[in-house]
Parts: C-alpha cells; sequence; structure tokens
DNA sequence: CGATACATTGAGGTTTATCAATTTGTGTGG
DNA sequence: CCACACAAATTGATAAACCTCAATGTATCG
C-alpha cells in the first residue's frame, strides 16, 4: 500500500512539539493559525495541549471508518488524508483531502459519516469531542470559530457539488489543480508547482471520474501546453489563465 | 413564470403571527420548533421578533442572486426554495431545495454563493445578519443551534457529493425521493405520498442530469410498480424498502 | 377554451466508462 | 547500486449511460 514518498522532514517538523519557556508545545506549533486552535490566545493553549493526544500516520493507515462510533475530532499538522464513503458494491466516493490546518469531524453526527485515510505520512492531534465541547463552553472564540469553520467548509461543498452535477472531466481537473494550488497558497507554501500526492484513482474517485479518464484529461491538458508535469508528483501550472477559464467553464 | 399551484393556505397560516396573550407573534409561529428560532426560550422570542422581517415571495421570484453582498439571513416558514449556482455558459446547479423550518444563508461569505428562487409561494423571516450576529453574543444557545444546523448541512452535502460523484441516474432519482420523504416527516408532514413540487428541470440540475433523463428514470420506476404519480405533483411510494435498495446502490 | 409551459417519448450522438495491454515508477532485497 | 517485483499511470479499442435534438402529449392559467 504503501507507495508513497517518504515523510518531508522540514514539513513535519512544523509541528512538533517543542517546549519554549514553559509555554505549551501548542505555542509553538507552526500551523496553529491556521487551525482551531487559532481561536484561543496564547496565555490558553497550554489548556488546549492537556486535552489533546498527537498522533502520526503512515500512508495507506486509516483513522477511522464510516459508521464508527465518532467519539474523536481531529486537527492535520502536516501530510495529507482522504475523506471517503462507500457504495456496497465498492463504489467509492472522495469527498474530501485535508491538508496541515485542516480539521477532521465537524460534520455533525454520533457516528462517522465517511472514512479517513492517510494519503502521505500525516501528523494530527486528536480531541475527544466531549472535552472539546467542554472547552467550548468556557472560551466561545472556540464556538465561533467552529462555526466559521463550517460555514467554510459548506462554501467549499457548493463548489464540489456544481463541479460534480454540471462541469465536464477536463474542467473538474482544472478545477481541482487550481483548488489545490489555492489551499497550498493559503498554507504558505508555493501556490506553483503544485503537488498531487494521491494517486489518479483517489482523484477520479474524488472528481466522479475512472482513473484513465483522469489520465488522459491531464496528458491533453499537458499536450495542449497549459501545465508540465515535474517528477515528483507535482504539476507546473504554466497557463494559469487558461486554467482559471477552463475551471469555470469558459 | 409562475406554472405553480395556488399557495396552501392551510400551510401558510401556521406561520403567521398571531397576537396570543401579548406574546410575541413567533411565539405561535407553528414551525419554530423545525427553526433557529427553537434556539430561544418563549420569554426571549421578542428579542427574536424584533430584529426580523416577514416577507412572502410567489412562485418564481427571485429572493437574491449569487455574488450580491451578503446583507441577510433567511429562515423559511413555509413553501418550497430553490437554491442554484451557474456556471457562463448558462449550465445550472441547484444545489439545494428549503422547505418550512430551513434556514438560509448559513454558508458564509461577504456574498451569496448562489441565488435564491421561489419553486412555490413562500413565506420567510429576513434577518439583517449583523444583528442576528448580536443577538448571538447574548445568546449563546443561538449560536450553538447554528453551528448544530451548519454541521447537520455539512452531512447532507456529504450525501449529495456522493450522489452526483457515484450513483446512477436511477439511484439518484430514488434517493431524491426518499430525501424529500424524509425530510416531509421531519416537518411532521406525511411521508406518502411525497410532493415534488419543484419541476423536472429543477430535479435534474439537482442531480446532475437533464429533464429527459429524470422524466424517463420515474417512468421506469412507475413501470416496474415501485412508485406511482398523482395528480397533484405528488408520488406514492408503492415498494419503500425496494426504492431504498436502489437509493443505496444494492 | 385556447395558449403556453411542462412532461414524456423517440432516434441518434457524445462523453465517459470499461476492458485490456503496455509503460513507468517505486520499494525491496541481493 | 542494481535488478526484480509489484503497483500505478498511460494509452488504445469498444461499449454503455446519458445527453441532445425533435416531436408529441398533457397540465395549467388567463
Amino acid at each position: 500500500m504503501s507507495r508513497e514518498e517518504k515523510p518531508n522532514t522540514a514539513i513535519l517538523s512544523r509541528a512538533l512539539p517543542r517546549k519554549k519557556q514553559g509555554l505549551s508545545p501548542c505555542a509553538a506549533c507552526e500551523v496553529r493559525h491556521l487551525a482551531v486552535c487559532s481561536a484561543l490566545k496564547t496565555d490558553d493553549l497550554d489548556e488546549l495541549d492537556a486535552i489533546l493526544t498527537r498522533r502520526d500516520l503512515s500512508a495507506g493507515d486509516t483513522l477511522f471508518d464510516e459508521g464508527e462510533p465518532a467519539r474523536n475530532v481531529y486537527n492535520l499538522t502536516s501530510g495529507c488524508l482522504k475523506l471517503y464513503k462507500l457504495l456496497p458494491d465498492g463504489r467509492r466516493q472522495v469527498t474530501g483531502f485535508l491538508f496541515a490546518g485542516d480539521f477532521v469531524g465537524l460534520a455533525n453526527s454520533d457516528d462517522y459519516i465517511y472514512s479517513a485515510e492517510a494519503v502521505t505520512q500525516v501528523a494530527l492531534c486528536r480531541f475527544e469531542k466531549h472535552k472539546l465541547d467542554h472547552l467550548m463552553n468556557t472560551h466561545l472564540s472556540l464556538e465561533k470559530r467552529l462555526l466559521g469553520m463550517a460555514r467554510f467548509e459548506l462554501v467549499e461543498a457548493q463548489e464540489q457539488i456544481l463541479m460534480l452535477g454540471r462541469k465536464t472531466a477536463m474542467e473538474r481537473i482544472a478545477s481541482f489543480i487550481l483548488m489545490l494550488s489555492d489551499r497550498a497558497q493559503r498554507r504558505d507554501e508555493p501556490a506553483d508547482p503544485v503537488k498531487l500526492p494521491m494517486s489518479r484513482n483517489d482523484i477520479g474517485d474524488y472528481l466522479g471520474l475512472t482513473t484513465e479518464t483522469v489520465s488522459r484529461t491531464i496528458t491533453r491538458l499537458r499536450k495542449n501546453g497549459i501545465i508540465s508535469l515535474d517528477s515528483d508528483r507535482s504539476i507546473t501550472i504554466k497557463q494559469r489563465e487558461t486554467m482559471n477559464d477552463i475551471a469555470e467553464g469558459f
């Protein structure tokens, strides 16, 4: 299963706990500003630290399965995680790819409504739901932050719905690459080249296409000089304007 | 545009303000328990009433357009509203149908991320965003309620994504009819027969299909004796178990 | 009751899926 | 470090699902 690149230690180390003059390890977390955790003042971070457990996954590891009781929520500090749902005959829909700073488990339910599996090596902070709920009662900013994140996820879901319902294969691929680029930028990583840590199959299951169609479409973009494929599972966007036009359906 | 049935006054009246021994009109609202408004105690309802404006729409009326500054949020008290996004060439994705008790505008953005149009005659309560935000600060239950609603909408969005990405036309139609049935039941309306107030075209744009495919698929369900079409834009589910199996992809 | 929009049905085309073969990439062990 | 084994990606040929275009039937509303 692990056909993945070795962990990028430079990135992994960003979220490692580093004790700094008695402050909470969270204070040193380099993705804090991206995460739920930004809701708390630096002084309150030890309360957060007290209720979390850090955990690592290797590529291919399952974090939880659809249908399990949802006792925990997670904050991803590095790597890439995929969420997916299955139909009885094995058809799979990847509902999202998560990266550093992203939160797992906002969707309300007693049980997980999707499975979560590591795409690359992954580091995360685990919170027991009830403990986080309790912390929300004393720190209202935390609740506000979660509401804000939920709203943002709703906006993204609408985009995904439009893409799946009405865009062509080419438009979906362009949208997807641009989305990964935008999200990398939001994490203070370069917008270009765009890293695609997931397999063609995963991309297909995210876009409602087959592996073959994903591959053919990417090839077509490459042959038209709109993108180029780099060696290390990343893509350079040569003509961003054209990509935007394709993605938006012009 | 208004090819719609005349308003169902029995339902409309459920949300009409009725002054009852000095209580807020909200206290008499029959869909309160379904709506955001259930977050407030009866005694606090006049605060809610103070910041809302009631409004009616006829079938075909536009509530707001994608891209407009999003100053208001709404609570639907009767009728059916559709939300949709457009691509430049006119392709349309209906992202949701809303009914009594549903909230419009949870998705976070300065501008509306979709257009909203009345499918039938509609009644709603309008809140200016900043006023509701302000009320949230004094009534924390309101914020909790909104977070809960956002989470629930996220769960539904995941289902919609699975449907659009991986289900066949037949499975989508079955899922759709059952969803309308479930939601009717949640509003204390009969689960069967299921009312389909929207056009085949709207259904197609919701399911990522064409009018013709929707029509053909519904015909196929009817000819197989799984559903029957009643006169008044409603459908009786003759074999609910079969429908469930189809919808889930068995 | 007539006009118009909506729904249904039919014939044929297009996109994407499926099945199959080949090439490329990746990790392992010698 | 190289060779091997296996997984993933690409490419090709064919098929199926759904779309498009067109005609007909049926509600609905003035």
